[in-house]
DNA sequence: GCAAAAGTGTTCTCTCTACACCCATGG
DNA sequence: CCATGGGTGTAGAGAGAACACTTTTGC
């Protein structure tokens, strides 16, 4: 087999941003750093690519050891290279984010990686350039979402539309109309209406909505800003 | 120095789409590739990285390599890593998008690396993954177009508005009308009047117009869509 | 009956879009 | 004087923003 000659290789890492909605808040799904140095610092979960494995792969892997899921959303967004961003050992890391519906989530494997959802605005410091890491994931994750409706990702099958606002207030740390909001869910077609309510968060209840999935795939350009209340 | 064990190091490489506008058509700067295999083929301009070299620094030296030029706009925008995309070695490829002036640009360096001015809609077939990072390149561009004033990048000092607009209409392949396109411009509070003309493209001249550097940069973020013209 | 959250319309403003003619100049 | 591209305004439609009261129901 021939070789680039006079190149030094380096390792190449895949660091997932997770993010959960539990109906109250936005969170990130951490971990304790298993090995030395700096164990049991807080961390993004992360790994080194396969040999036969492509970066997409690699971030599927790894939500899926963290989470027991599937067919999550996932999605590229920068990568980090800087020389010294890793003491022991060069690598340059590619960052994924994550939504993924925080009910799915198995709970058991949280043991194996001491694994915790924080809540973002509550974030501890997480090592090396996670920090970074994440602000960008949230840069990312606004952008994306005033443009697309990926927010959706984060609800269960079944949602309300008062969660759905609460969702987007937690998102971009604002208070929205109600009424705008309603106008616009409406008019872009997407959600469907059951008949039952949801109980638990009022006396009244909320009915529960969900995707229509044709019209979500359809309408996943022209969705254009949800968000602009100031 | 420690080292994380078992993991497998590869090629990190970053490759750059560069584009360029000479008030006709909106370019690609390709080179022919200078080793086996598939020598003398097009593709990109890329590199590997160095050892004390960050990403950003990598797609800057290679930049400055073929074009001559500095402080170029230089964004990364995706990550490519399938395990064959490179025959030779496994290879990582970090692809950035360049916006250059193509007047700034030194010739000379054209027979270095052979390489040569393309039209986006004339681009010949290229190595590996390159296609596919030129035509995410092409919907990143547009993206950010729309929602930035970076196409000014590809402008010289001083430019019309009908180079302008053609510029606009290049990139998203759209007729733009243009009293509309004008009231934007003059809206955004960006441009700077000259006295003088252009009279190279018509009889009649069209006058010059340079960017408002300060307000270009304050207005960076508020400059939503120039695009939508059917 | 009352506390607490859900649900519902209208008006005004502003922005986007469509559209056509005169102007300046070099030849 | 005429061919060529440059420059200019207006009216109508649609989208976004601001704003407050009534409904339901468990306790």
């Amino acid at each position: 087999m021939p070789h680039y000659q006079n190149q030094n290789p380096v390792l190449v890492a895949v660091d997932c941003i997770i993010f959960g909605y539990d109906g109250e808040s936005l969170k990130l799904l951490l971990i304790k750093r298993a090995i030395e140095p700096i164990k049991d610092q807080w961390s993004l979960m992360g790994g080194f690519i396969g040999k036969n494995e492509d970066l997409d792969g690699a971030a599927q892997r790894i939500l899926l050891e963290l989470t027991g899921l599937h067919d999550v959303y996932l999605e590229q967004f920068h990568a980090y290279g800087s020389p010294d961003r890793d003491p022991v050992e060069r690598t340059i890391s590619i960052a994924y984010l994550a939504l993924i519906d925080i009910n799915k989530y198995s709970r058991q494997i949280n043991d194996q990686y001491h694994a915790e959802w924080f809540k973002v605005k509550e974030v501890p410091q997480l090592i090396f350039d996670h920090d970074t890491m994440v602000s960008a994931a949230m840069d990312k994750i606004r952008h994306q979402a005033a443009l697309n409706p990926i927010l959706f990702e984060l609800l269960p099958e079944k949602f309300t539309i008062p969660q759905l606002q609460n969702l987007y207030e937690q998102v971009y740390d604002l208070p929205i109309d109600n009424r705008n909001f309603v106008r616009k869910i409406n008019a872009s077609g997407m959600l469907i209406k059951h008949s039952e309510k949801d109980k638990s968060g009022s006396r009244r209840g909320a009915f529960y909505y969900s995707l229509d999935k044709a019209k979500h795939n359809a309408q996943f350009k022209s969705f254009l800003s949800l968000i602009s209340n100031s």
